[in-house]
DNA sequence: AAGTTCTGCAACCGCATTATT
DNA sequence: AAATAATGCGGTTGCAGAACT
């Protein structure tokens, strides 16, 4: 390494490293007011920053935008970020798109503080969650085998219970979202869905030793009604087609 | 009170993709 | 069309402060 030093705040090769100061957050910002975002590497010659083009992108997009929300997650806005991860996994800047002030870091942060690390902590109830869960997916396997070809609802079907089992290993139950917050999440996410598609959407709920749907005690009626949105057609087609 | 461990988060790195020359 | 530069993304690191022993 050609550091000045070794450590934070660094100058290597030439380029600060580390916190930045006010000073430099002053000059970046007066920097984008003047020239607007984008061509950062012209930021150090332009402000007389001594900071790369990517650590000037970096502080910009997720420290000094003016408009970043900034301040505590909200529970709804946690439900929507579990409700994406599920849907989307890791892609960040995918699942930022969905929160209007908050940035894949902030959001990819938030994930593996708050949720990331329980995978490691199985608890009885995960267990047992998962085993009734691999119960109905055996079952869904069974009902498939004896129709030869299965409908693309229960493909999707199939899908969606991967999906949640794959929940139970990163997550605690109880986060999952009730029905109605599901609803209304649904509600933000796909603001082109009609009531009619929102009330078909029934989300699994945990009952302190399993998946239930709520509202529902017909399987049939929760298997049918789950991820039931266009949207989510469109994303288990892509997937049973990969 | 002091030392250690844990937690949250800003910032870095490497790689992939896109734009420019 | 190829080379180079710029940008974007996801994973990781390291610091500071809080919590714990």
């Amino acid at each position: 390494m050609a550091g000045e030093y070794f450590g934070w705040g660094v100058i290597e090769e030439g380029w600060r490293k580390g916190p930045w100061t006010a000073e430099e957050d002053r000059l970046l910002i007066e920097y984008v007011k003047l020239h607007g975002e984008g061509r950062w590497n012209s930021v150090s010659r332009v402000a007389g920053l001594k900071r790369n083009g990517k650590s000037c992108r970096l502080r910009w997009v997720n420290y000094l935008r003016p408009d970043l929300k900034r301040g505590q997650i909200t529970p709804h806005e946690e439900n929507i970020i579990l409700e994406l991860h599920a849907r989307w996994g890791n892609r960040w800047s995918t699942i930022a798109r969905s929160l209007p002030g908050r940035t894949d870091n902030e959001i990819k942060n938030y994930w593996r503080t708050h949720f990331k690390k329980k995978a490691k902590s199985s608890s009885a109830n995960n267990e047992k969650a998962r085993a009734r869960l691999l119960k109905r997916q055996q079952f869904q396997q069974q009902q498939q085998q004896q129709q030869q070809q299965p409908t693309p609802q229960q493909q999707m079907n199939q899908i969606a219970l991967k999906k949640i089992m794959s929940y139970l290993d990163e997550d605690d139950q109880h986060r999952l979202p009730t029905l109605p917050q599901a609803r209304q999440d649904m509600a933000a996410l796909y603001p082109n869905s009609t009531a009619e598609d929102q009330q078909g959407f029934y989300y699994p709920v945990f009952n302190g030793y399993g998946f239930v749907p709520e509202a529902h005690n017909d399987e049939n009626v929760w298997w049918d009604g789950l991820w039931n949105l266009d949207d989510h057609g469109e994303w288990c087609k892509q997937s049973c087609s990969a």
